[in-house]
Parts: structure tokens; sequence; C-alpha cells
RNA sequence: GGAUGGGUUCCCGAGUGGCCAAAGGGAUCAGACUGUAAAUCUGACGUCGCAGACUUCGAUGGUUCGAAUCCAUCCCCAUCCA
């Protein structure tokens, strides 16, 4: 197996879980935030600074290393983990958030995906298939079934179609993997629908999958929405494969998933809003650093965090300082904090499940949530 | 002292009789950011307000129904000549 899922403890106030999820690259404790590199690099940090803030797995991106340098590329180079020095766990997104996300420049069939590259305009072709090919080439830890991302404005009909796509599109791209060394993931889709979001999480899960994952949510529509269709689907998830929420990563959304027995985060938020100014403050809420406000504020961010930023006595007054500036140390150092934050975070839920005290914890700690 | 070109809302800069509270940049202020077409995007930016009103284009005076725009005088700036 390239992958083993051990299931250490269910937190007893919660559905919430924690676990080690072993891989080629090294053991990953769950419940775990994952930053995101799309184009094998996590924007503004060097490898030994992601690592050095306790990530031990980061997401890359199937379409857009496929767009340049080229999946071939990066095979001749020994893989991505070579390529770009990462010397931990790699878990590839199949491009299937760019069906949704380049729409408009994409035409969706049953065979697969016609796209035009956002580089140079040409025509692709991304099937099951191909994806899984191209997946091969990157030799990541875990790779993603191909799927729709339907749009959360979609009504019934599409969203039901696009599910039975994307299982089929599971089925192929199972049948097209078969790298012993590759983890492969399935992804439950299903609108904004709940009876859908149930029906694919059964169907995902059938399939036998080494993790489940959920897709198509936080694409716009309201939280509580959210959690009710993660809370109808994640029941039907087996408890020892890892569970995955895509694309989810906000300090109040890692907590809610968390409680509904998810393992697995990723998010884009914890980087962007380090290149535009934005800090979780020690509660997790945002802060524009670029704020008037901050010009004379001579104290760091979280005097309790342990980032280079915070604990390197970098204060608000100086970061703003930096953004005013445009200077590209801003972005280091706030992506740098943004993601300790959300490690911590997952570290500290993780420390709470395991003596079945996760609702203390966040009541005490976290009172806003 | 002479010649020429200029002085526009925080800055640069368009505008040469009404469609001008005045283009466009910049700066500033605020907001957004969830499997990254994002070091990006959006809004505000003379004053008070809901429509609307009021005060602005170096200064003062004038022409005109109407002036940032035309005329007169003055003040300042740049370059060149003495």
């Amino acid at each position: 197996m390239a992958i083993q899922f051990e299931l250490q403890h269910v937190c007893k106030q919660t559905d919430a879980r924690a676990g080690i999820l072993h891989t080629p690259h090294g053991d990953i404790h769950t419940p775990v935030f994952m930053p995101v590199g799309t184009q094998a690099t996590v924007k503004a940090l060097t490898p030994d600074m992601v690592w050095g803030l306790g990530a031990r797995i980061v997401l890359s991106n199937t379409y857009h290393l496929q767009m340049r340098p080229g999946s071939d590329l990066i095979q001749q180079a020994g893989g991505l983990h070579s390529f770009m020095r990462w010397p931990g766990a790699i878990l590839t997104d199949s491009g299937g958030f760019q069906v949704f996300s380049l729409e408009g420049m994409r035409n969706i069939s049953d065979e697969g995906v016609v796209f035009q590259s956002h580089i140079d305009g040409s025509r692709q072709l991304f099937t099951p298939e191909t994806v899984m090919g191209i997946q091969k080439n990157l030799g990541a830890d875990i790779v993603m079934s191909f799927d729709e991302c339907p749009a959360h404005s979609v009504d019934y009909d599409y969203a039901k179609a696009s599910m039975h796509r994307t299982h089929d599109w599971a089925k192929r791209g199972q049948v097209a993997m078969h790298d012993a060394k590759q983890a492969l993931f399935g992804i439950a889709q299903g609108g904004m629908y709940e009876d859908l979001r149930i029906q694919s999480a059964k169907s995902i899960d059938a399939m036998g999958f080494a993790g489940n994952a959920i897709g198509g949510l936080s694409v716009g529509e309201e939280k509580p929405l959210m959690y009710r269709l993660l809370e109808a689907s994640v029941p039907h998830l087996d408890p020892k494969r890892p569970r995955y929420l895509m694309g989810v990563g906000s300090p109040d959304c890692l907590v809610e998933g968390v409680l509904r027995g998810v393992d697995m985060f990723d998010c884009v938020m914890q980087t962007r809003m380090g290149r535009t100014a934005a800090a979780f403050d020690q509660s997790g809420n945002r802060i524009n650093l670029r704020n008037a406000r901050f010009a004379r504020d001579f104290t760091v961010i979280d005097t309790t965090c342990c980032c280079p930023a915070c604990s390197g006595g970098f204060t608000k007054a100086y970061l703003r300082h930096l953004y005013m500036a445009k200077e590209i140390l801003a972005a280091t150092l706030v992506s740098a904090h943004n993601i300790a934050y959300s490690m911590r975070l997952m570290q500290n839920m993780r420390n709470a499940i395991l003596h079945d005290e996760l609702l203390d914890y966040i009541n005490k700690e976290l009172c806003d949530t």
C-alpha cells in the first residue's frame, strides 16, 4: 500500500478523530492542514520554511504543472519531490477545481474536459485517464480523482448529472491508475443537495479508494449549508480511511470540519492572505495589516505564536510598512504566520481529541466559534 | 532687465466658453480573499447631504446668459538671452 491510515482515537465528546497517515515520504498527524503549492511552490516560502512551520504534506496541482512546465519535464527532473526540493509528502489535485474556476475556457463532456490553456490559449483535453498519467509523472504520494466541481448555483438536475459523471470518471481513473507507490483518493460531489451528497458519499466510498474526499464545498454557499452537507456526507465515508475536505481552511471551517470527522484540509487562503496583507490574529479573526491603525503598532501579530514573523519580533507597524512599500518580505512573513496559525490550531485540536476534550478546548480557547 | 513656456482638486497630469467637481495615473483610505488565471480584485477619494446644494482650477478685476477655458493687471516657477 502506498499509504496507510492509522486511526488512533475518536473523541468521546465529538465525531473528531486523531490519526496518523503513513506515506512513503513520512508520517502525517491528523487532523491536518495542508498548505497549497499549486505551481510546485508554497508561494513566498522556501521548503525549509514550510517544513519549519510543521507541515509534512503540501498540495500541488495537475492542471497548472501540466500547462507549465509540463509533467514530462518534472518526471525527467526525478519527480515533483525532487524538482521542488520538498522532503515531505505531496498530494496533487487533479485539475477538477480548474474545471470550475476556468469556466468560460472549457467544454465538459462525458469523455472529459476540453480546456483552453490560460497560458497560451492552446486546446487541451483532460480525461480521467490523461489526468492519471500526468499525476503518475508528477509522482505525488496522494493523487486525486478527476472530478467536476460544479458551481454552487447549479440546479438539481445538473448537480445530479455532474455527480454521476464524477462517479464515472472516478471509476475510469481507478482503472487507469495502478502505481503501487501512489494512493488514489475519490471525490464525492453532489452540489448543494443533501440527498445527492449522501448518494455520492456512498458511491465513492464503495469504490474503495485509499481515501475519500468531499469536493465542491466552500464555493460561495452559506456556511450553515456547507456544514449541513458535510454532516450528511461524512457518516457514509468509511471511518478506517482518511477523509479530506477539499479547499476548506478558514479557522472556523477547520474547527467545524474536524468536529464532523474530517481528517485533512487544504486551503490557499493562508498564503493568499499573506500576500494581500491579511493575517489571523490570536483568535483566528482576520486583520488587515494595511489599515492605518497599525502604522504605529509596535507589537507583533500574536505574542503566543512561534512563526518567523511573531517570534522574530516583526511588528505590525513594520509589516504594514512592508506592504505599503510593496516589499516581498511581507508576503513571506505573513504567509508563514498564517500557516503557523493553522498548523497550531490543528495540533491543538489533535491533542484535545486524544484527551477527549475537544469541546472543552473549543469552548475555552475559541469561544467565538 | 528681456524672451519663451508654465501655474488645474494630496502629487503627476488631461482639459482651451456650456456635456466640468473637472479624464487618466499615482498616493491615501476602506473592503474582499476557502482543492490559487490572485504580490490580486473592488469601492471611496472638494465639502455637507437621499435626491440636491455649496466651495474649487496662482491672485484680483473684467467680458459673457454662462469662464479652469477669453481679456487686463499683478504674483510665482522653469529655461534661454543680457
